[in-house]
DNA sequence: GGCCGACCTGTGAG
DNA sequence: ACTCACAGGTCGG
């Protein structure tokens, strides 16, 4: 274990994959065995994933009624009286368990005496005496039934069940608010990989190491106080990270003048309007981005963020009124919320994520299908006249 | 209130 | 080789 951890000091910039992220798509399949997928975590075995929430590396599986679970080692909690009974292999597993699909009640929850929080702001205080098997419970809000909620919006919308067909087992994860935060102001006017690639720079240059294995170094995202160092605005721009290095540094000063870490969550505690509208308030932080704060990180589950590929859909299926409008102004931009959330009620932004991923999906596959609406699809000729306009 | 253009950077199409 | 548009937007005029 000291052997391979000093050789991955030494490259650890170039090699590291595998990050606090969490990031972005604040979504996972974690139902249907074909769409198992967990972005931004790494594949690390036939059908396993391994990644960081809650200052700890997770390893995932599942089967039809359990999420099993890895915990490996970590550093800030190695000394502590609950590590210390634990068995650790050699691969640095702490811990391991499973915890079941969709729980009727909530275990009881189990006080570790531990200094978990020492940057501030990684845990909520309810989180530090949340056993794994409730972290892991929160992370995936297991308490939502997706069977459920998935037969009530199919109901409403068919556009929805169609699309609830490909993409099943879609959820929408309880996130770190200070990680998703800095991680969306990334993704402005961005693409994915690019994204992806800056909440990991982010972490190896300002997150703490917490565990080594198995060739791979992991980080959790920064301390909001190391982003408020002057020298970072600079760094960040060096690494590539254009105009949104300024967002980022001005951004984490505001909140730690606002009151940091607790401000930020003392948002859940708002509306969700409320909420919006004071996270607007920071720099590099509009309607979208907020929203997308809101729904991943603050609960505030009927927040829709619309982005450009809500907004073809909205278009396409639900208002064709807007069919035309080349910008987003706010006021569409609400209409377009409102319009979901009479829909779909209150958890709004979970079954729009499951459009979203849908079109994202056809996006990538053929960025000309989308512009042609689906019925035209086949036919060859007006593709090329299209890319032609396009 | 609505409408523009500028803004960093990497990538892929033409 | 070399533009050019665009990508999960935001901001200021």
């Amino acid at each position: 274990m000291k052997r391979s951890r000093r050789r991955h000091e030494l490259d650890a910039g170039r090699r590291t994959r595998n990050f606090a992220n969490a990031f972005v798509l604040a979504f996972v399949y974690l139902q249907s065995e074909d769409n198992t997928k967990l972005l931004l975590w790494k594949k690390t075995g036939n059908c396993e994933w391994t990644g960081v929430f809650a200052n700890r590396v997770w390893t995932l599986s599942q089967n039809n009624e359990y999420i099993l679970y890895r915990v490996t080692n970590c550093p800030a909690l190695e000394t502590t009286e609950k590590l210390k009974s634990t068995k650790k292999s050699s691969s640095g597993v702490h811990s391991a368990g499973r915890v079941k699909g969709m729980p009727k009640k909530t275990p009881t929850c189990e006080v570790a005496d531990v200094e978990i929080n020492r940057n501030g702001d990684v845990f909520t205080k309810h989180d530090e005496c949340l056993s794994e098997d409730d972290l892991l419970r929160k992370y995936f809000r297991l308490d939502v039934s997706l069977e459920e909620h998935y037969a009530q919006w199919s109901k409403k919308d068919p556009h929805f069940k169609k699309a609830a067909k490909k993409f099943t087992g879609v959820r929408i994860l309880s996130q770190n608010p200070v990680e998703t935060l800095f991680s969306f102001i990334c993704s402005s006017n961005n693409n994915i990989a690019r994204i992806s690639s800056m909440v990991e720079k982010l972490c190896i240059l300002y997150g703490n190491k917490i565990a080594d294995f198995d060739g791979t170094v992991y980080y959790d995202f920064p301390p909001l106080t190391a982003l408020t160092d002057p020298s970072v605005e600079k760094s960040l721009r060096d690494a590539g990270f254009g105009y949104r290095a300024k967002f980022i540094y001005q951004s984490a000063c505001k909140i730690m003048q606002l009151g940091g870490s607790d401000w930020l969550q003392h948002l859940q505690s708002l509306s969700y309007e409320e909420a919006k509208m004071e996270l607007k308030k920071l720099p590099g932080i509009g309607a979208k981005v907020a929203d997308c704060i809101c729904l991943m990180s603050l609960g505030h589950l009927e927040a829709i963020p619309v982005d450009t590929h809500i907004y073809q859909v909205a278009v396409q299926r639900y208002l064709p009124h807007l069919r035309g409008r080349k910008v987003v102004t706010d006021k569409i931009y609400n209409e377009i919320g409102s319009h979901f959330r009479s829909l779909y009620g209150s958890l709004a932004g979970w079954a729009h994520t499951i459009l979203f991923c849908a079109d994202l999906k056809m996006f990538q596959d053929d960025p000309v299908k989308r512009k042609l609406g689906i019925k035209d699809i086949e036919t060859s000729r007006k593709r090329r006249k299209l890319k032609q306009e396009l």
